[in-house]
DNA sequence: ACATTTATGAACAATCTGTTCATTTAGATT
DNA sequence: AATCTAAATGAACAGATTGTTCATAAATGT
């Protein structure tokens, strides 16, 4: 089941994961059917099972390859600011990853939408965002050791979860109102709010 | 199917109800069956029929329910507040209905985290987020009345959304880690993080 | 005690799943 | 171009689940 070099494999299994994406977001996860999806793709139903156990493995491997596509993107830019200077480092080390985030939903628009709506099970859309609130942690760690900063008040996973869940928030507001504002706009209305909240909005 | 004065009837319904919840958190939404259903309800399969047209409904109506219920208590707290005086408005205008959310979570636990989870199709855990999406653009707007503030920077939209995110981030985590602080405790952290972000836990 | 509503279990067709297998088709290799 | 190999196909099958009907039994309200 795992060798490289027929195109046949490649292409079943890129037109089965773009039907799947299709078909959810027209039907909603339940109601699609593995005939639905070998229908859609143009292949025999008996084809689906010679790649994957059911829909859910299909669904679950496609998160995990996106997933980790997003980790080797943020990972270096997390790295990156071990080089800078001070003023560099507080304006961009939320900013950065934000940004390669909603860059990244932009370009997988579908999938994230499927994750986001929480289609499928618990653990599809959970593997997603445990990922998610990992960066967050990890980019807070960061912040507070570069910057030396005292421990905050707050507990640590609340404020990762804070953070991850703001940019999640925003993220799902702004592929299901398609793209209302630029990736720049979103990544600083994230970083303002996950930084101030509503205090520079209005008086508090 | 609407009448009111038949004990089995409220009877049954209760104890359908509450197997489905059990059997969606051990087992999760899709893997739930009727004859799961009505086994762990102690009931003959086709009874459930005779109340509901399927698994979905059954969710569905708890939901609303469980909503209704909510709104009930967070729209008179608001209200409330046209006759204090400006200090007292500016503490609690949010503490106030955050604190109903978090007891009101507690209260109902498993439903509340079988929503949050995101089990069931996309409108399900949807209808009750857009619930809590109108309340946070409510409070909002009570709080930009009230206190005759300017127009904020930010969309309004995303005020609200970050909002009833933040406040939906940290009743999830919440319920799922056991409940380790208070509704005091936790209402005073949402009310820090959207009003203030990290701006208080560490110089950004 | 009686009339009515509700619960029950058997039986049914319909749908979907996941598998097997013999056959055809397409890709890779030389 | 000919050949070898892997992949796709469609028919057929058993098993699960759904949603319905119906006759019967049990519980409830008055």
């Amino acid at each position: 089941m795992e060798r490289q070099p027929d195109r046949r494999r490649l292409r079943t299994r890129k037109q089965l994961r773009e039907a799947l994406f299709e078909l959810i977001l027209e039907n909603g996860y339940d109601l699609v059917t593995i005939e639905d999806i070998t229908n859609r793709a143009d292949l025999g139903r008996t084809t689906f099972y010679l790649h994957f156990k059911d829909k859910e493995q299909l669904l679950l491997q496609s998160i995990d390859e996106i997933a980790n596509d997003l980790i080797s993107q943020i990972d270096p830019s997390l790295i990156f600011f071990s080089s800078e200077n001070l003023e560099y480092k507080r304006q961009n080390l939320i900013l950065a990853p934000v940004k390669l985030v909603f860059k990244h939903a932009s370009e997988n628009a579908n999938l994230y939408k499927i994750i986001l709506r929480g289609e499928g099970a618990f653990k599809i859309s959970n593997r997603f965002r445990s990922i998610i609130n990992i960066a967050a942690a990890q980019i807070m760690a960061v912040r507070i050791k570069e910057l030396e900063i005292d421990q905050p008040s707050l507990p640590i996973d609340v404020m990762g979860n804070f953070f991850a869940g703001t940019l999640l928030t925003l993220v799902t507001w702004w592929l299901e109102n398609d793209l209302p504002y630029s990736i720049d706009e979103m990544a600083n209305m994230v970083r303002e709010l996950v930084l101030f909240g509503f205090s520079k909005q209005f008086p508090v």
